[in-house]
DNA sequence: TGAAGTTCATAAGTATATCTTATCGGTTTG
DNA sequence: CAAACCGATAAGATATACTTATGAACTTCA
């Protein structure tokens, strides 16, 4: 490709005016420039453009192709200058969320956002922690929502919110505990009891680290892939899981007969953030969505705590 | 629009391999120019298009919607480019015709040139002759079939077959013509009895012409658009006309009471020509096109001299 | 018919982009 | 801590694009 935008405009223009001088003056330039333009066009795709006669000039065959096609060409690189200049990016913005907070912070979040100028176009992406950082990382989402601050540099983490676990199962399960539920420690735990979620879920790692337990120790070779089911199996009374109170609401409508006992103080918890490339412009979008994240949390939250003391 | 097509490159390129070196090397040019054209863009667009990491490039959010649209018009220019260098002209050969030839001429002519490469993409436009001689001039048309010499210069004629008049009425009106039968000539002819076509065609000009006429001296306030129209009249008795040679098959068939005398030596005719500007490139197309023409006249006016002595 | 006016092409000089080589400063890596 | 990598920068060379001035072909008008 050896041709430039300026001969297409200058040629549209010829056969717009269908005169060199005043196609000149169209594009701001001499006619001589313009006839070097035009020549330098010709040579660039081997074929002669328009008959210059001294009555008039009239495209050729190839011209009269190329007018059209260089005219869209010509309107797609307008409006993509005219989009820059506004300010439109055009581009949604990526937001990248884990699993275990996704069903139950996004649905509030967006009526929320819906007000915001700034997050008028979002498109999400749920994955686990380690995937949505490499998405991060190399320009495929703007921001994520995990459940730790990351170890590795080049990113700024906004805390959101704490989001305390509680212990869920069947009622007669809970009830089994004996004196344990009066001062409930997730050490004192059976290992045998516990329901994870599947490796990779930053939940599951949290929770066998709150116990003090190691992966291998533990009964957890269950597939779950979702909270939700984890939460209708628990229910069901196969066994004891971690709940973040996030999830209190949406799961125990889900499943009726899930239970919950708040751990005794100081209660395990999660704390999320709003993450993004340290080097990426946050022009104007990282902080209110980080406000709105925040503002849906603690509204979710608040009604939580009221359920469960 | 302040970019140019090399910059687009530049940038797809970058986008692509996420690092100014290779993409430099992809483009062809060093290093710092690369550098260069992608900073002349962010200028150009007022906007950060891709975060430098010591890391890794990664593209901002209004980069990621910029390379796109960069992608898909830089296909377009490649795709053009490549059509030019293959010689695709992409642009149907248009041809204007008469309206007094189209109806018979273009129908055996299209499969004769379906079979030419050249003629493989043929639009044709329908007008008479002052119409067809305008919009051959300013470049709406590559070639016109008409029926006389062009007067004014600037066009190339190329003569393809001359098409005799006869003259065409009911067998009852052809047979009060008397003993002038035997010796038929234009001008013994009653103006009176004469029905031809709206002005501006210019075979009412020719027959009024060859009969030694003004348009005022007869009556011809007949506002007949199409000879196909004229001929329906005058077979029904209406009155006389100057039918030519090749309509001769397609309006008999149309009209079975249509009777056709031949005049006598020298019988009057015109000539019908294909023009194309001088000024144009008949790369290859005008002359095998002039031939399919003639070839196709000939056809048409071998079967009708059979029919009429 | 000849002079003036068009119109596009050409020439020469200049201004502007653009490229290359060489180098710097920052970061990562062994 | 040295070596390697990466992108930015500087400076000079080259190429491109523009302008002014002029030329050649043609038309128009007196």
């Amino acid at each position: 490709m050896n041709f430039t935008l300026r001969q297409l405009s200058c040629f549209v223009a010829l056969i717009e005016t269908r005169h060199f001088g005043r196609a000149a003056e169209k594009v701001h330039i001499t006619q001589p420039a313009l006839s070097m333009q035009i020549r330098a066009l010709e040579t660039a795709l081997g074929q002669q453009l328009v008959e210059r006669g001294p009555r008039a000039v009239v495209p050729t065959r190839a011209g009269r192709a190329l007018a059209v096609r260089a005219a869209h060409i010509l309107a797609e690189a307008q409006e993509l200058a005219a989009d820059a200049r506004h300010r439109a990016p055009h581009a949604a913005l990526q937001l990248g969320v884990i699993p275990t907070v996704a069903p139950y912070l996004l649905p509030p979040l967006l009526p929320r956002l819906a007000a915001q100028a700034h997050a008028r176009d979002l498109r999400l992406r749920e994955a686990r922690t380690a995937t949505l950082l490499g998405e991060l990382a190399d320009g495929q989402l703007d921001a994520a929502v995990i459940a730790s601050a990351p170890t590795e540099g080049g990113f700024v983490a906004k805390p959101l919110f704490e989001d305390r676990f509680l212990l869920a199962g069947s009622a007669a399960r809970l009830a089994h505990l004996g004196q344990a539920r009066d001062a409930l420690r997730p050490r004192g735990l059976d290992p045998d009891e516990l329901l994870l979620l599947d490796e990779g879920h930053c939940l599951a790692d949290q929770a066998l680290e709150v116990c003090g337990l190691m992966r291998s120790s533990a009964r957890l070779d269950l597939g779950a892939a979702s909270l939700a089911t984890l939460c209708g199996l628990v229910a069901g009374g196969a066994g004891l899981t971690f709940l973040p109170e996030i999830a209190l609401a949406a799961e125990t409508a889900a499943a009726p007969g899930l239970t919950c006992l708040r751990f005794s103080a100081p209660e395990p918890s999660r704390t999320l953030y709003l993450l993004r490339r340290a080097a990426s412009a946050a022009d104007d979008w990282f902080d209110p969505l980080a406000a709105a994240l925040a503002a849906t949390g603690d509204v979710l939250l608040a009604t939580t705590r009221a359920r469960i003391a």
